[in-house]
DNA sequence: GTATGTACCTGTTTGC
DNA sequence: TGCAAACAGGTACATA
């Protein structure tokens, strides 16, 4: 499931392999990715065709590439998309979505889009040199050199979310999903039910540098995969499953204390914790305790 | 402006 | 064995 640093590795292999190249066609397979395209899509494919790619840029985990026709192909990976280089004739993977072939130094090649489930997407924006206004509300993410981080804890604390949910949302903090922001938390030994508000600055600090370190460590190890629904330009997975604390891992020791990981529903998903290293808050008055939760002390 | 819930998707796993 | 339901989750959108 790609996050910040998958997207960042797809956004280098496009830099290494699509930047420079002209798009000599597109053959769009499924409409559903280019929904966002409201022009449809014979406009989106007329638009990108002939022209050649001059960048990859990224914010949070969109991708565009501006073109010498001062638009830019705007992307999103979603839950299962991925970005592909392969040489012309390979054999077309079972969810090729749209196809762009490639002209420019050295042989022909094929950009493919591949999305399972379909939560990606790609258009074509006006905007190319500058940030697409399509994705003007997405924040900085928190690698990012112009990341505001007075203003971040600013924002949190005003915010009577939980912080889970708050760093979820792409308009405070881009680039941090479920698997990231579970990890950032076990880090900083917060759990993700405390709102914002009833965080000190220095709480939300260590959230936010939990969320630095776990990014730079998958960064470092190619991006997190779990069942090949990510992989890089070169259909690379990343290996940064191994090194998850809390993710994925619910009924197995903590790596810090050794109690058992929990595993609970949120927002239509699931979030995992360490009910010793990340207290639970306290139940509102007049509210039942959860089960699920339990006491939060299992020594 | 903020908070919260849900639709959109499909392949795999789980339960009956 | 076969079917149905649950599950995975990022984003946009609707509602309060």
């Amino acid at each position: 499931m790609p996050e910040l640093p998958e997207v960042e590795v797809v956004r280098r292999g496009l830099a290494d392999h699509v930047v420079g190249r002209r798009i000599t066609g597109v053959d769009v397979l499924h409409q559903r990715p280019v929904r966002r395209h409201l022009a449809g899509p014979d406009h989106f494919a007329s638009a990108l065709t002939d022209r050649t790619v001059l960048g990859a840029h990224r914010r949070g985990k969109y991708l565009w590439l501006p073109l010498d026709s001062g638009d830019a192909l705007l992307g999103h990976l979603g839950m299962s998309g991925q970005l592909l280089v392969q040489p012309v004739g390979a054999p077309d993977e079972r969810h090729l979505r749209v196809r762009f072939g490639l002209a420019g130094d050295g042989p022909e090649r094929e950009l493919r889009f591949v999305d399972q489930r379909m939560f990606g997407g790609l258009s074509v924006s006006a905007q190319g040199a500058e940030l697409p206004q399509e994705i003007a509300h997405i924040a900085r993410d928190p690698l990012d050199p112009l990341f505001d981080e007075e203003q971040f804890v600013h924002r949190v604390r005003r915010r009577s979310s939980g912080i889970k949910r708050i760093l979820l949302d792409q308009t405070v903090v881009s680039g941090v999903g479920n698997i990231y922001a579970d990890e950032a938390l076990w880090r900083a030994g917060v759990h993700g039910d405390r709102l914002g508000a009833k965080l000190t600055a220095r709480q939300v600090r260590e959230v936010l540098s939990g969320a630095r370190e776990v990014m730079r460590a998958a960064l470092h190890e190619g991006g997190t995969s779990f069942d090949a629904l990510y992989v890089n330009v070169n259909g690379e997975s990343g290996y940064f499953d191994r090194s998850l604390a809390v993710y994925g891992r619910a009924g197995q020791p903590c790596r810090r204390c050794g109690a058992q990981v929990e595993r609970v529903a949120f927002m239509n998903r699931s979030s995992h914790f360490c009910p010793v290293c990340q207290r639970p808050p306290r139940a509102p008055r007049g509210a039942t305790a959860s089960p699920a939760r339990g006491s939060g002390r299992r020594h």
